[in-house]
DNA sequence: CCTTAGTCCTGCATGC
DNA sequence: TGCATGCAGGACTAAG
């Protein structure tokens, strides 16, 4: 599923290749990709011309030269593709012709990914939380966290920061010791802290990565993300931790699946460690 | 305030 | 081999 470093990892892909580059031709599928009645779709971007492609979250927003901005969620299965192969084809969900042959191709097996239009001035996408990229930005967020919910949930909402999904979720939690259901509001300030400290450094690797690819995701030229071999928990199940050989164990936290070691990621007992306010 | 369940979808794994 | 079943999973919504 992309998060924030896939994302990115797209966006760096694309930016060269569609910057300036005008639309001649739209293609639309399955229409319940965009979000949006299909001809203004259409009338909104043909003949108009990309100028920024930015990221926000883990959603990828192409402006154009008219002020308006085209935001993309991939969902699980989104991908981009200039030269998708044959058996790509079933699941082309919407084609955009540009400049000199090039054809964006937007693949999605299965169908959740949306495109929506923002007219020109409009806040874009203004229920997300803060990028979660630095640290100090991140701290003073999960540091101020009122809400007993567990702090894997509250990583998952995007309201609260905005491009950390399961996988990094996962991965931070485990790399700073703290346990999946703590609740967000009990975190002491060294754990959130090291959270802090973790989040945008896991991210910022993975972007070097390019991203984790566990099934569907692809970068836009089709090959995997490196991410994966530097994976602590997600997707390790059964698999020794590599600090304390444990094995990593797998729980549902709110219908999602959290991985964890029961030994680095030790539930503070209520004895020791937690802090009043 | 919070949680749970349903919705959207398909491919794949499992079981018989 | 093939058919039925169930599951995963971001974001959103409705209900409790």
């Amino acid at each position: 599923m992309p998060e924030l470093p896939e994302v990115q990892t797209i966006v760096d892909e694309l930016k060269p290749l569609i910057n300036g580059k005008t639309v001649r031709e739209i293609s639309i599928r399955w229409p319940r990709t965009v979000d949006a009645d299909p001809e203004l779709f259409t009338e909104t971007l043909l003949g108009h011309t990309f100028q920024r492609i930015t990221r926000r979250g883990k959603y990828l927003c192409f402006y154009l030269e008219t002020g308006h901005c085209l935001t993309v969620h991939l969902r699980m299965t989104g991908t981009f593709l200039f030269q998708p192969a044959e058996k790509d084809h079933t699941h082309i969900r919407v084609i955009l012709g540009l400049d000199d042959g090039l054809t964006l191709y937007f693949k999605d097996v299965r169908k959740f990914g949306r495109m929506k239009l923002w007219p020109p001035g409009e806040r874009l996408l203004p229920h997300l939380g803060p990028e979660p990229l630095e640290e100090e930005t991140v701290f003073d967020v999960l540091r101020t966290l009122k809400s007993r919910r567990a702090i894997k949930t509250v990583l998952l909402d995007q309201t609260v920061l905005a491009g950390v999904g399961n996988i990094y979720a996962d991965e931070a939690l485990f790399q700073a010791g703290v346990h999946p259901l703590t609740p967000a509001n009990g975190l002491t300030t060294r754990q959130a802290r090291e959270l802090s400290r973790r989040i945008p450094r896991i991210l910022k690797q993975a972007i070097k990565n390019k991203g984790t690819t566990i099934s569907d995701y692809r970068t836009t030229e089709g090959s995997e993300g490196g991410n994966r071999f530097f994976l602590d928990v997600y997707g390790r199940t059964g698999e020794p931790c590599r600090v304390c050989k444990t094995q990593v164990e797998r729980m549902v936290i709110n219908n999602r699946s959290a991985h964890y070691c029961i030994l680095c990621q030790a539930p503070l007992r209520k004895s020791g460690g937690i802090r009043g306010k």
